[in-house]
DNA sequence: GACACCTGTCAGGCTTTTCTTACACGTGGA
DNA sequence: TCCACGTGTAAGAAAAGCCTGACAGGTGTC
């Protein structure tokens, strides 16, 4: 009730993020404490590209936020950290979430024909 | 409650099912009522292989189950409706999903090494 | 027979996602 | 200077997803 809902689009962009092994894994180490880029590859076991674009897809979902922090030693280093998020995924959930669906409606497209043959 | 949790896989393959916009709508229009799939084919406005294949998926995913029918003219139709489900995704709930996942163990492959130049 | 419906599936093409490898830049310490 | 750590990003290959068009079969009606 805290969190707002999200548009249709935005539902597809967040379930699409969270569909994937990879990005799962990431997420519930992430639930456990922010971490930086390096230290969480090493953790995980990928490489740090590839974290790296994953971590861009979680963001852009709205699912994690990312900060620039300078260490001790003046180096700089991106924390991530999961962001609050609350979805309850029901029939009636899904009703309401295509309503504010943009892509490709319906109305849009003459209705494919198919002959019988 | 009623429901059981899916498996880290399992839950993927849902979210997967669930993030794209047709089966998004395709959830929904079954969510308002049973149907078979060239009426709904002719209803969303996509072709019809088009919607069996995305059927599939989500049937794969155990969100929606077919069942076929014969109509009072003898013709066999298939006929879909949504399952029960209830998902709630939360970062507790990430984590533990995350540790059923099978694909692609992080202690299986060594970590990837990276020489810094 | 020709047509209206219903079902399924396959081949091909296009787009997107996923991943590796390699390069670029920065700081601090021996 | 060289090395160790941090950051980002771009190119290319491999795989998966999405979609169209055409084909196969079935039933019942005009």
């Amino acid at each position: 009730m805290t969190v707002a809902q999200p548009t249709g689009d935005e539902l597809v962009e967040m379930l699409a993020a969270l569909a994937n092994p990879l990005r799962l894994r990431i997420m519930a180490k992430l639930a456990e404490g922010r971490d930086y880029v390096s230290h969480l590859a090493r953790e995980i076991g990928v490489s740090r590209p590839l974290l790296h674009m994953h971590l861009q897809r979680l963001e852009a979902a709205g699912l994690i936020t990312g900060s620039f922090e300078l260490s001790d030693d003046g180096k700089a280093m991106k924390y991530y950290e999961v962001a609050e998020f609350d979805l309850h995924l029901t029939a009636a959930a899904l009703v309401a979430a295509a309503q504010t669906l943009t892509s490709s409606e319906p109305t849009t497209g003459p209705a494919p024909k198919e002959r019988s043959r």
